[in-house]
DNA sequence: TTAATAACTGAACAGTGTTTAGAAAAGGAT
DNA sequence: ATCCTTTTCTAAACACTGTTCAGTTATTAA
């Protein structure tokens, strides 16, 4: 049946352009102040036929934060042709730093925003956020393994460099370092990291 | 002239009961739930009387992320009898992970909230955060000073303190934890603020 | 060409923050 | 107690928001 594949086909490209949409007007005017309405105007359909592709506004946030993941997880990967786990593990932190400041948004919806939290929890869906955490599990285990770093739990460890990288981004994305000023930032951002990271190296 | 002296007094009351309703409401149905409406309600006036003591609702959600400030100070205050500054630091930390987990709307406002950061911003108005985070550096630099902990640059390490403990309370409150079972997370978070506070100590 | 199915939309609903014109209440002066 | 002024309050409207649904238009099958 060539024409119900082509149906398929068509309401896939039809909610890649809503996401395309959606996404694009996020980055160039925040979420605040984005609607249904203006994405639809943008598409040039009414609001009502994004219902006929979503179910409602938090499915969009939750389809565009997976695709955070998928950006964040294809970055992880460009680490692993460093072969010393530890400057691995370094690399992997910058990076997530700086995708965390380079996309605002997206992190936004990745770690910060309640809707898609609220989407991911009832569905029991968090495959692709999993599968970062994984990753960076990994990579300190094979620290600790290798005998890189002290030994410890890895569930712990590796929670303990997350939140440090996730602390670091969401205060400077929601504004909260302000007074420190920007040609400061980066110096600060890199020094706080190096000053953590000192827990994984063997003393 | 008594009079425009009590009507000062009135006025303030009303402001009093507006905000004290409005965190009621906010902590009983969490923010995405309370409009100027309800609150409106609950006090039994007119929506349009809390523009006549408030300019928008942007406005009483900075009146609000102060009072958090105030009650976090109030805490912070309570580590100064213990001599030790790095015991005190530790004490500072478990502290402020603790109100965060315990009062997830005034962290929300003080910490991760857009609207009163703007605020904040358009009026350089950042005194009751900027004490917390002052009494908070002073412990960092006196450690350092008493050769307690390594020697680095006091807003690094300060910064970088702030940034762990804001990520643990941020990733949890956000929900971005929930696969970890809540009978574990006490471990997993005290495990890994000794953890990175390891970097804290004199080797 | 007609019947059935799919895609789409105008209009409405219930809600939001905010503004404004005018009513109600309070205070001061006669 | 009356009049006038000032303050306090609110009904109603405005321009939005996400969402639903009856009804229209377009596409496909017979």
């Amino acid at each position: 049946m060539g024409i119900t594949e082509r149906r398929e086909k068509e309401k896939k490209e039809m909610r890649g352009l809503i996401l395309e949409t959606a996404m694009k007007l996020f980055l160039e005017e925040g979420f605040e102040n984005v609607s249904l309405r203006r994405i639809a105007d943008k598409i040039e359909y009414s609001p009502a036929t994004i219902y006929l592709y979503f179910k409602d506004k938090d499915e969009i946030l939750y389809a565009l934060h997976n695709e955070g993941f998928e950006k964040l997880y294809a970055l992880q990967q460009t680490t692993l042709d460093i072969k010393d786990p530890l400057k691995r593990l370094w690399k992997q932190g910058e990076l997530y730093i700086n995708f965390g400041l380079e996309n605002p948004e997206y992190y936004n919806l990745m770690f910060i925003m309640r809707s898609p939290a609220k989407k991911i929890c009832e569905e029991n869906q968090w495959e692709t956020g999993l599968r970062s955490y994984g990753f960076l599990k990994d990579n300190v285990s094979e620290c600790m393994e290798a005998g890189l770093m002290p030994m410890a739990e890895v569930e712990i460890a590796t929670f303990s460099f997350w939140a440090h990288v996730h602390g670091v981004v969401s205060l400077i994305i929601r504004e909260r370092c302000v007074i420190i000023p920007e040609e400061f930032l980066p110096h600060i951002i890199k020094g706080s990291f190096d000053f953590m990271m000192e827990v994984f190296k063997k003393k």
